[in-house]
DNA sequence: ACGCGCTTGTGAACGCATGCACGAAGTCGA
DNA sequence: TCGACTTCGTGCATGCGTTCACAAGCGCGT
C-alpha cells in the first residue's frame, strides 16, 4: 500500500472550493448580512438556507468547504460567519474595477450604488466615443480608451467589466488583457478569446429570457396536449 | 421496430431536454445567426462547437434532443437549424414582456433594441413613483403599477421582468403572478417566492463580481506562496 | 456531574452532465 | 455502381454535484 493520501492531480486540497460552491457564497453573504440587519446573532443551516433559497444539507457542505466555523447544537454566529464567507471570496479588501462602453448600459451600471457596498469601486470609465469622452457620470469622468493602461496600472485594477456592443468586445478584452486585467465581466453577446490565467464571466439577458420562452412554451404546449387540469 | 419506449416515470421523454442543455442553446442560436450572416449555408458540429465556445461532443448530444436534423458526412444547414432550435425555445412567436421598476436599470433594458431582435418586444413599462409615470421611454409610456392586470390581460404577456430596489421585489412580482404572469426575470438581490407553475430567473450582478474576486483572491495568494514561476 | 436534545459536519449513495470512442449513415469521386 | 471518406448520433465510462442519513459534538437543564 503506498500512499494513502496522495497529492496527485485530481484529489480536492484544502482551499479547493468546487466552484458550484463559488457560486452560492454571494447569495449566502447577502442572506447574512440580512439577517444581521434583522438582529440575529446566530443561525442554524435551517434557517440560513430558507433565507438563501438552498437545502440545509447543501447549505452545511458548503460551508464545510470553508473551514468549521458552525457551533453544534446553536448553528453559526452570524457575525462570523459574514468574516469567513467575505474573506474565502476575497472582500477584504475593495477592489478595483473599470469599465469600458459607457452607452446605455454602462451608464447604469457606473452610476450603480450596490457595487460600492459590496466591495468594489470604480476607477475609471472608458469610452471611445469623443461625444462621451469628458463626459461626467456618478462620481467618475469619462476617460478615452487610450488612458486604460494608464489607469489600470495606477489604480492596480485586475477587474474589467465590458458594456460595448458585441462588434468590439473582443478588441475591447484584449487591451483590456494587455493593461493587466485577469478577470472580464462582458455584457455583450460576444464569445471572447483570452489567454490562460484569465477569467471570464458572461451576463446574457437575452439568453434569460430565451430560457424563459422555452418553459412557456412547454408550459403552453403541455396544456392543451397533456394535463387539462 | 418495435415500441420499446417505455413510458415509466423516470424515463427521459422526447420533448424532455436537460436543463444545461435548454441554457446553450441560446447560445448556439446566436452562433447560428453569425454564421448565416457570414454567407455559411452548412455547418459541422465542430465549427459550430468552435463558434458557441463548447465541445463538439456535447454540442452533438445537446442538438440530438431536439430531434436528428443534421447530415452525416455533411454536418448541419444553418438554415434548418435555425428553425429547428427557434421552434424549440418557443420563438415561433413574439413574447410579449411587461417591464416594472424604470429607474437606471430599467431604463437601459426598455431602449435596449437586442430585446426585440430576439423574439421579445416591450409591451408595458410600469413604476409607482409619480415623477416616472408617464415619461415616455423608447416607444413606450410608462404606466402606473396599477394598470399592470389590463395591459398583462389584452397584451397576453406572461413574462416579467423586476428592475425595482430589492424591498419592494416581492410585492411586484406577487403582482404580476396575480396579474398573469408565469415567468420572471428578476434583478434584485432578493429571493422570490412564487407559487408552482411560474418560473423565476435571476441575474445579480455584484455576485458575478464576487465569483470574480474570489478567483482573483486566489490568484493572488497563489502567486505569493505557490508558484512563483 | 451527567444525560438529553439539538445541530453540525461528513461519509456514502445517487443522479446528472461531460467527454470519449465508435458504429451508422450519408456524400462524393471514380 | 461502388468504395472511401466524412460527420453525425449515441452507448458507455467518468467525474462532479446533490441528497440522505447519522455519528460526533456542544449547550443546557436538572
Ligand atoms: N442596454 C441594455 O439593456 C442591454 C441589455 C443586454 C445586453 N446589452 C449589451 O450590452 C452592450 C452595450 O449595450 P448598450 O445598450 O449600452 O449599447 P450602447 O450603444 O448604448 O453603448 C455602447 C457604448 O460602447 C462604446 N463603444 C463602442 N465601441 C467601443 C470601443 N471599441 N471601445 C470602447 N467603447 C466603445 C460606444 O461609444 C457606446 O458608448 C451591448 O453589447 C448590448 O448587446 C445591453
Ligand atoms: N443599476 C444597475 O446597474 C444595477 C445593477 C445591478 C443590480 N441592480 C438592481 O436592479 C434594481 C434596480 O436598480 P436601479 O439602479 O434601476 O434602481 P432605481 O432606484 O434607479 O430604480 C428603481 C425603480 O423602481 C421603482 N419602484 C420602486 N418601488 C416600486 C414598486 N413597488 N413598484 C414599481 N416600481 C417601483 C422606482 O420608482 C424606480 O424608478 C435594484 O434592485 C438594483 O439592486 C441595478
Amino acid at each position: 500500500m503506498r500512499a494513502a493520501l496522495s497529492e496527485r492531480s485530481g484529489r480536492r486540497r484544502r482551499s479547493d472550493v468546487p466552484e458550484a460552491t463559488v457560486a452560492r457564497l454571494p447569495v449566502y453573504l447577502r442572506a447574512l448580512h440580512v439577517l444581521a440587519d434583522g438582529g440575529s446573532s446566530t443561525v442554524s443551516s435551517e434557517a440560513l438556507a430558507a433565507a438563501a433559497g438552498v437545502g440545509s444539507a447543501k447549505l452545511r457542505k458548503d460551508l464545510s468547504y470553508l473551514g468549521s466555523y458552525g457551533t453544534r447544537g446553536v448553528g453559526y454566529d452570524v457575525a462570523e460567519l459574514v468574516l469567513h464567507v467575505s474573506a474565502a471570496l476575497g472582500l477584504g479588501r475593495r477592489w478595483p474595477v473599470v469599465l469600458v462602453g459607457v452607452g446605455n448600459l454602462g451608464h447604469a451600471l457606473a452610476g450603480y450604488g450596490g457595487f460600492d457596498e459590496r466591495g468594489f469601486c470604480v476607477v475609471g470609465l472608458f469610452d471611445v466615443d469623443p461625444a462621451r469622452v469628458g463626459e461626467r457620470v456618478g462620481e467618475q469622468v469619462v476617460r478615452h480608451l487610450d488612458e486604460l493602461d494608464d489607469v489600470v496600472h495606477s489604480a492596480r485594477a485586475s477587474i474589467g467589466v465590458i458594456t460595448t456592443p458585441a462588434s468590439a468586445a473582443q478588441d475591447v478584452c484584449d487591451r483590456l488583457v494587455a493593461a493587466g486585467i485577469t478577470s472580464v465581466l462582458n455584457f455583450a453577446p460576444a464569445l471572447l478569446q483570452v489567454p490562460a490565467g484569465v477569467d471570464v464571466r458572461k451576463v446574457d439577458l437575452s439568453n434569460e429570457l430565451q430560457i424563459l420562452s422555452f418553459h412557456e412554451h412547454r408550459k403552453a404546449a403541455r396544456a392543451l396536449t397533456g394535463v387539462p387540469a
